[in-house]
DNA sequence: TCTGGGGTCCTAGGACCC
DNA sequence: TCTGGGGTCCTAGGACCC
């Protein structure tokens, strides 16, 4: 059997946990700069309904209306919390999948299984009085269906939020109940098909022929189709496979004209990537870099492109990256227009030990491979910035996303501890 | 005025090899 | 009428996830 642990509305939980006045409030958390809506708590669902992942201005009224709290996203925060959810879990099976920020898959073989309801509540139990934030726990011998079993313990308040699949009466019922678009891996693309042909719940898809599904959905709906059934098919990944690309691409605090600045927040974009990179000790083969206006805009005037750069040796050293990174970008970068978003994208990843030198480069320099060793560490000790190339520059305040209401780093900078009492 | 960001996997088709 | 057969690698596009 196999458990999938979920936290509930993960970022919201977070931000309550250190601000307990907030509790039965209505709160939500923003995307980057502010932009849209991408975390609510129950209450905060409720009074903005299927308006909530709206952008922003568009729902301000409601959130004033209704005194709803926001908070700008700290990914900090959510990281750190995540990891030691992710802890706790451990001790409770020696194969843990860390499936994404806010939710595991746990291998329980080994457990007996009259004692799967017990062990759920524990693990619920546990996890609540060491960090504070409350998750559900979905049982069944499948992913997809542990991950349905998830969502009926979310839903029903019955279960008390831990619900387990282990007979066939208890799955068709639970297939049952399941609208065909609510099935983990079935998109809105695939749903609106399997509507077309009369398919509505997770139930009819397991009633359709196997070949109808491989030939339309491929190998991948198969395996859904087959899970549903309880035939597992997915495997619990214990160790996390190496990164085939890196990437981040973020929009400006504002729009931005001189290409100075937008290679001064490209600089930093690759010096975050690079850190990732190398942390995995891996080396990129090939680095893109885009640049594109505000598609949203009617009045200026549109731009946007990308270039893809081989690298004569792949590499993960931030500065030979950041140089080629500026001088990509100079080739694509328009005069005259208002950019909003830089990206960088790292691809052709291979393990460190593998690249191979080319007939007119010189090996790595054992030097600067120390250098960045201590520029990872003391970052990571003292926070992201504390030691950066002179290419990022130092006018990141020009271009960097607004961040209104980000909560304190409560868990990660002894400067932002959580104080109790006024002095 | 204001509109998120970072990933994965699969398939088909083209270009190429012997 | 019949025109070899068996591969690999790469890319673009589609679908999905959180």
């Amino acid at each position: 059997m196999i458990a999938l642990v979920d936290c509930n509305s993960f970022y919201a939980s977070c931000e309550l946990v250190f601000r307990p006045d907030l509790h039965g409030r209505p709160v939500v958390v923003l995307s980057n700069n502010d932009g849209c809506v991408i975390a609510a708590n129950k209450k905060a669902k409720k009074l903005l309904g299927a308006e909530m992942f709206q952008p922003v201005f568009k729902i301000k009224k409601q959130i004033q209306v209704n005194n709803v709290v926001t908070f700008s996203s700290n990914y900090t925060l959510y990281g750190d919390m995540s990891n030691r959810v992710m802890h706790i879990l451990q001790n409770f099976s020696p194969c843990v999948e860390v499936y994404s920020i806010d939710e595991a898959f746990l291998d329980l073989s080994g457990i007996n299984y009259t004692a799967f309801r017990d062990y759920g509540k524990q693990i619920k139990n546990t996890v609540y009085q060491y960090t504070g934030l409350p998750v559900g726990v979905g049982i069944a011998p499948t992913k997809v269906l542990a991950k349905l079993a998830n969502k009926i313990a979310k839903k029903q308040p019955e279960t008390n939020h831990v619900y387990i699949i282990d007979n066939d009466n208890k799955r068709i019922k639970a297939l049952r109940e399941t609208k065909i678009s609510a099935v983990w891996g079935i998109g809105r693309k695939h749903a609106k098909r399997l509507q077309s042909i009369g398919i509505f719940t997770a139930f009819e898809f397991t009633q359709l022929p196997e070949t109808w599904v491989q030939k339309n959905m491929t190998v991948v709906g198969v395996r859904i189709w087959r899970e549903l059934q309880g035939a597992p098919c997915l495997d619990i990944e214990t160790q996390p496979k190496p990164k085939k690309g890196i990437a981040t691409a973020k929009s400006f605090g504002k729009n931005l004209e001189d290409l100075g600045l937008i290679q001064e927040a490209c600089a930093y974009y690759i010096s975050e990537v690079s850190e990732v990179l190398r942390n995995q000790k891996s080396c990129a083969g090939y680095l893109h870099v885009f640049l594109q206006t505000n598609y949203f805009s009617k009045k200026d005037k549109q731009y946007a492109n990308g270039i893809t750069v081989t690298l004569p040796v792949p590499t993960n050293d931030t500065f030979v990256l950041v140089k080629e990174a500026k001088k990509a970008l100079s080739l694509i970068y328009k005069k005259g227009y208002r950019y909003k978003k830089v990206g960088v994208h790292l691809g052709g990843i291979i393990p460190q030990q593998y690249v191979q030198g080319n007939l007119f480069n010189q090996e790595s320099n054992p030097h600067k491979t120390k250098l960045l060793e201590v520029f990872d560490r003391l970052n990571f000790k003292y926070g992201k910035t504390t030691l950066f190339s002179g290419l990022v520059g130092t006018r990141i305040s020009e271009w960097e996303l607004i961040k209104k209401e980000r909560s304190p780093r409560y868990t990660t900078q002894w400067r932002e501890l959580l104080k109790i009492g006024n002095n």
